[in-house]
DNA sequence: CAATTTCTTGACCATTCAGTCGACAGTTTT
DNA sequence: AAAACTGTCGACTGAATGGTCAAGAAATTG
C-alpha cells in the first residue's frame, strides 16, 4: 500500500519513520519553491531537487501537484491563524494590540517564506483556500471586531474601524516577509543581522498607539 | 523591418497605428495575467488569448515572454514611484501624510493589478526590477526620509523611524489592492461597490496621525 | 533469514509551453 | 493600382512538465 491515500493512512495506520521524515522534508522544500514561485509557476521537480530526491519518489508520497500544495498551504494556514485566536485574553487594549504586533512581526521573521506562501494563494484569487476565508476566518474576525467595539465603546481606544484596524496590523506585520527584499534594499546591510525588527517592533507599537503627531 | 526592435523603433521610426494599439492592448493583457500567475506561472497563449490575438501575432510585437513583462512591469514601476515623489512638497507633515495615504490607496484602487504585480515581482526576490530597487527607489527613500526626519527633528512629527513609517503606509494601502479578496471575504457584499475604499482612508489616517490611544 | 512490505528510481508518455517559419492578408506609399 | 511594407496566423519544433510504471533496493516483520 502507498502512503498516498493520506486520510486514511493517519487514521488507521501509523505511518512509517521514513515516511514521516520524508514527508516532512517534501513539505519544507515545497513551502520554499511555491513561496517564490506560486502554484504554477513551481514544478514538481524543483520541489523533489530541494528535498533531495527524485521526482518520482516525491510522487510516491504525493501522488499530484495539487496534494502538496495543499498540504503545505493547511499546515501554514494553522500558523497564520493562532495569533489572531489569541487576540483579546487579557483585556487590556493597548497591551493586547502590541502583543498581537509582536507575535505577527515574530512569524514573519521567523517563517518568512510562510506568509509568502499565504500571500501568493490570496493573490491569486484564493483558488485553494477561499472556502476557509469565508467560513473560519470571517468567524474569527467578526469575533475579534466586537472584542475591539466594546473596547471603544468603553473608551479605552479611539473610534476606528476594527475591522480596517485589524486589515492595518495584518498588512504592516507582514510587509516584513512578503517585501523582504525591498526592505532590505532600502535599508541597507545592516538588515543582515536581523537587527531592523527589532526598530520596526518599535516603530510600529509607536504609530499604531500613538500616532505621528506630537505629544499635545 | 519587424516593431520588435522596440528600443530602435521607439528612437529612429515612428510607430503605425497598429503598432500603437497592439502593443497597448498586449500590455493590459500581459498586466492581467502576470498579476494573477506571477511570471512564470503565466503563459504567453494566456496572454495572447486576453489581448484577443494569436500567440504568433503577440509575438511579432514582443519576441520574447522576458521583453512582454520587462515592459509591463517598467510601466507599472512609474505609477508606483509617482505618488511618492510628490511627497513633502508641502511642507506640512499631517497633510503631506494624508495626501501620500490618499494617493496610494486611490493607486490600489484604481489599479489593483499592477499593485499585485509589483508584488508578486518583489516576493519572487525582485529578479528584474532589483536593480531599480537599489538604485533609483532607494535613493528616492533616502531623499523622502530625510525630509520626515527634518519634520521630527522641528517637533512636528512624533520621533519614530522614517524608513519603517514608509513601510508602513506601503504596506497598509497596498494591502487593500494586494489582497482585494481577502478584504472582501472579511467586508462582506458592502465591497461591491468599493465603498470600504473611504472607510479604509479615514481609518490609516486616523491611525497614522492620532494612533489608537483615546485622547489624553 | 526468508517473506513481506515499503521505498527508490530510470525510462517512459502525453501534454503544454516558448518560440519559429513561411505563406498570405491588409495597409501604406509612390 | 503596383510596389513595398506591415500585420496575421496555421503548422510546426524542441524543451520542459506532470505524471506513470515496472523492476529492483532497502527496511520491516514473522
Amino acid at each position: 500500500m502507498t502512503p498516498v491515500d493520506t486520510a486514511r493512512a493517519r487514521q488507521t495506520k501509523k505511518r512509517t519513520r521514513i515516511q514521516e521524515e520524508n514527508e516532512e522534508r517534501i513539505l519544507d522544500a515545497a513551502l520554499e519553491i511555491f513561496s517564490s514561485y506560486g502554484f504554477r509557476g513551481a514544478t514538481v521537480d524543483q520541489i523533489a531537487q530541494s528535498a533531495g530526491m527524485t521526482k518520482p519518489n516525491l510522487l510516491y508520497y504525493f501522488r499530484r501537484k495539487d496534494d502538496i500544495y495543499l498540504a503545505v498551504l493547511r499546515r501554514t494556514l494553522e500558523d497564520w491563524l493562532q495569533p489572531l485566536e489569541a487576540l483579546g485574553a487579557s483585556d487590556d487594549p493597548a497591551e493586547e494590540i502590541k502583543a498581537y504586533i509582536d507575535r505577527k512581526l515574530e512569524l514573519s521573521r521567523e517563517n518568512p517564506k510562510a506568509s509568502r506562501l499565504y500571500a501568493m494563494e490570496i493573490m491569486q484569487g484564493a483558488p485553494v483556500i477561499g472556502t476557509v476565508l469565508n467560513t473560519r476566518l470571517k468567524m474569527l474576525v467578526d469575533e475579534k471586531t466586537s472584542v475591539i467595539t466594546r473596547w471603544i465603546a468603553e473608551g479605552r481606544l479611539a473610534p476606528v474601524d476594527p475591522y480596517h484596524l485589524i486589515f492595518m496590523i495584518w498588512a504592516t506585520t507582514q510587509h516584513y516577509a512578503d517585501f523582504d527584499v525591498q526592505v532590505r534594499a532600502m535599508l541597507g546591510d545592516e538588515t543582515a543581522d536581523n537587527g531592523h525588527f527589532a526598530i520596526a517592533t518599535r516603530t510600529l507599537e509607536d504609530v499604531f498607539l500613538k500616532g505621528l503627531l506630537p505629544d499635545r
